[in-house]
DNA sequence: TAGGTCAACATAGTTAACCTAGTTGGCTTG
DNA sequence: CAAGCCAACTAGGTTAACTATGTTGACCTA
C-alpha cells in the first residue's frame, strides 16, 4: 500500500488516515482498525503503524484508549468562527497555555518536593 | 534525567528541549546536541531521543539537516506571518493545551491521591 | 447463578539493531 | 598543490522484540 514516493511510510499512513477522518470515512467516535489490522492493510510493520497513529494522537484527531482501541475524536467545533477571528483565538489560546503552564509548574514542583521529603 | 512521573520519557525530553528553546538556552540557529549526546545526557535510548526530536521537528520548532545536525528554527516575525499560517498555529496551540491539560490532570490527581493515602 | 480466574487482545512505551544518506575532515596519491 | 578516496560523524527510516497495563469474554467452580 505504501507508495514509493520519497515520503516516509509512517507519514503516508498518517496522511491516509487523516484523510479518511476528514472525509468522513471514519466517523467521529468510530474505532480505527487495530494496530495489527492496519499493519496488514498497509503492508507495513507494527512500528510504522504505531508511529502513524501516534502522530494523529498528537494532533488530537484521535484518542487512544489502552485496552480498547483508538477512536476518532468526537469534536464539536464546526467552523463556528470566521477566519478573521483566528488571530484573537490565537491570543486566547496563548493565554490559556500561559495559565496552564503556571499551574503545572506550581503543582509539579510541589509534587517533586513531596517526593524528595515524603510526609 | 527522566523523572518517574507518569509522563513518558520521550515527552519529557521533548518538553525539556522545548523549554530550552523557548527560554533562549538554545538560541535560534543554534544546533541541538547530537542524538547520541542527548541520549547520554538524558540517560535515554537513541530511539527515545529520536522520538523527542521528531516531535519538535513536527512542531516546526526545529529543523533537522541530514548529515549535519538539528537546528533551532530561526523564526521570522510572527506579525508578518501570512493569515494562512494562523490556522496551523491554532492547531498547534490546541495540541499544546491538550498536552498541558493532560499533564495537569495527571499530576493533580497524583497529588490528591497522595494526600488521601500518603505512602 | 455469582464470583473468580484466565487467556486473548488492545494500546502504549521502550530498547536495540540495521540500513540509507548527507557532511566533514584527514590522508593518500597523481 | 589538487583530486579523490575514506573513515567518522550526522539525521532519518524501518523492523522486531520486549514490557506494562487495560479490557473483554469464556470458562470453571463453589
Amino acid at each position: 500500500m505504501v507508495k514509493k514516493t520519497g515520503r516516509p511510510g509512517y507519514l503516508q499512513i498518517a496522511d491516509d488516515l487523516r484523510e479518511q477522518i476528514r472525509g468522513g470515512a471514519l466517523a467521529p467516535g468510530a474505532p480505527l482498525p487495530s494496530t495489527a489490522q492496519l499493519a496488514e492493510q498497509y503492508d507495513a510493520s507494527l512500528s510504522i503503524v504505531k508511529m502513524a497513529v501516534g502522530i494523529l494522537r498528537n494532533e488530537g484527531l484521535v484518542i487512544g484508549q489502552q485496552g480498547k482501541g483508538v477512536f476518532v475524536r468526537e469534536d464539536e467545533q464546526p467552523e463556528k468562527r470566521p477566519a478573521t477571528d483566528l488571530a484573537s483565538e490565537v491570543i486566547e489560546l496563548r493565554t490559556a497555555i500561559q495559565d496552564l503552564s503556571e499551574r503545572l509548574a506550581r503543582v509539579e514542583s510541589t509534587l517533586s518536593e513531596s517526593r524528595r521529603s515524603p510526609k
